[in-house]
DNA sequence: GGCATAACGGGACTCCCGTTCCATTAGCGG
DNA sequence: CCGCTAATGGAACGGGAGTCCCGTTATGCC
């Protein structure tokens, strides 16, 4: 543990060359060593080693696993994906389950995925980088429930973001606790839940 | 981390008194420290301190701060909580939702739940342990589902367990990574939906 | 292109986690 | 009640994670 918090990651006087190319490697390292030994096992050595990057720098700039983490987190939330329009509303959260199946069942995303969450249940920064992820990531889809509404397939009121989570949810479920297998069908019915509650006026 | 796995912490060829109070010791300090400093902080030299028992006993009994935590589990699987009979399943969805959020909020439970979910990402064993308490739990609240079959208020060949699992997602998502309030709303509409999905027949 | 300094890297040092060894305690069977 | 031995606990040891110090590199600015 480190006897100061240090600065931000972001925050550099100097975002030159060097510095870029050292917050990549180490970032890619550190995605590596989640995705073989989980966040438990985060060693900032060992990021360092596979970064081919001095130990020092690691600990100067993030300090803690849960501030790689985060960091980690605000660079996977620049790259956007875009979001389905189907034309109905069962069809676009479908594809949203199943866009969300694929990434938690991806050998290198669920792994990534999971070392997050733990991380950010130990670290308020981590919390607030997550949070701010699935920020973005739900605005990308609420649209495909207000489109909804217009096209009066939803009553008017319905919050659409809650709609969103509610796909979410169960697959999140199955990832982290029970262990059922997030296969396809799992996914349409999550997405089915989400509409058919919608529908009844449940996220009005 | 141990040169060998040890014995699962039940196993013992003296149950007696002194191993049947240290165990005891041990799992109650064990939580202490979880809801103090979280699952990753979990220190097994701490744990002993707290539980005023020798370093030594606790590395050889449990080895990992995840077996620890499996133990722990079991140890809280015993105590079972009874299902509500409201006499429609709205009403028996709805108490088991606020259940669940009056446990998550509760300030020893919710920081325990946390670290054993966290817990269950790292160790192989913890996650068995969990499963086994989820399954314990979501059979004794799916005779409310079956009974609403039985009553006529949902189509049959309904998945009970299934039903009771779709209250808690929304729960734990927001309990996990959105961070969204989890207040007595929250759980009335998470009952909500899953009963408006198991009405349109979405868990046949 | 040259200067000031932010940022990096190597090496040594410290501290503590986890292990091992062995003496002591206390269940459990006779 | 008496031994046998499982189980506990104290103490010392080894190794690795995290820190500190200081010399080196290269970036941003003039």
């Amino acid at each position: 543990m480190p006897a100061v918090t240090p600065e931000p990651a972001a925050v550099v006087a100097r975002p030159g060359g060097r510095t870029a190319r050292i917050r990549a490697a180490v970032l890619q390292a550190a995605g590596d060593a989640l995705v073989a030994d989980g966040f438990d096992r985060l060693d900032l050595a060992d990021v360092a080693r596979r970064a081919e990057v001095g130990r020092t720098t690691v600990y100067r700039r993030w300090g803690t696993p849960a501030a790689i983490v985060a960091d980690l987190l605000d660079d996977m939330a620049a790259q956007s994906l875009p979001r389905a329009d189907t034309g109905t509303l069962r069809g676009d959260l479908r594809a949203n389950a199943r866009l969300v199946r694929r990434t938690l069942t991806d050998p290198r995303q669920g792994p990534l995925f999971r070392a997050v969450i733990v991380a950010a249940t130990a670290d308020p920064r981590a919390a607030e980088a997550l949070r701010r992820f699935y920020a973005i990531r739900i605005a990308e889809w609420a649209p495909c429930v207000t489109q909804a509404v217009t096209r009066g397939e939803l009553p008017a009121g319905t919050d659409a973001d809650e709609v969103i989570r509610a796909v979410s949810a169960p697959l999140y479920y199955r990832f982290l606790m029970s262990g059922d297998p997030l296969d396809e069908p799992a996914a349409d019915r999550a997405a089915d839940a989400a509409a058919a509650a919608a529908e009844a006026g449940v996220y009005r």
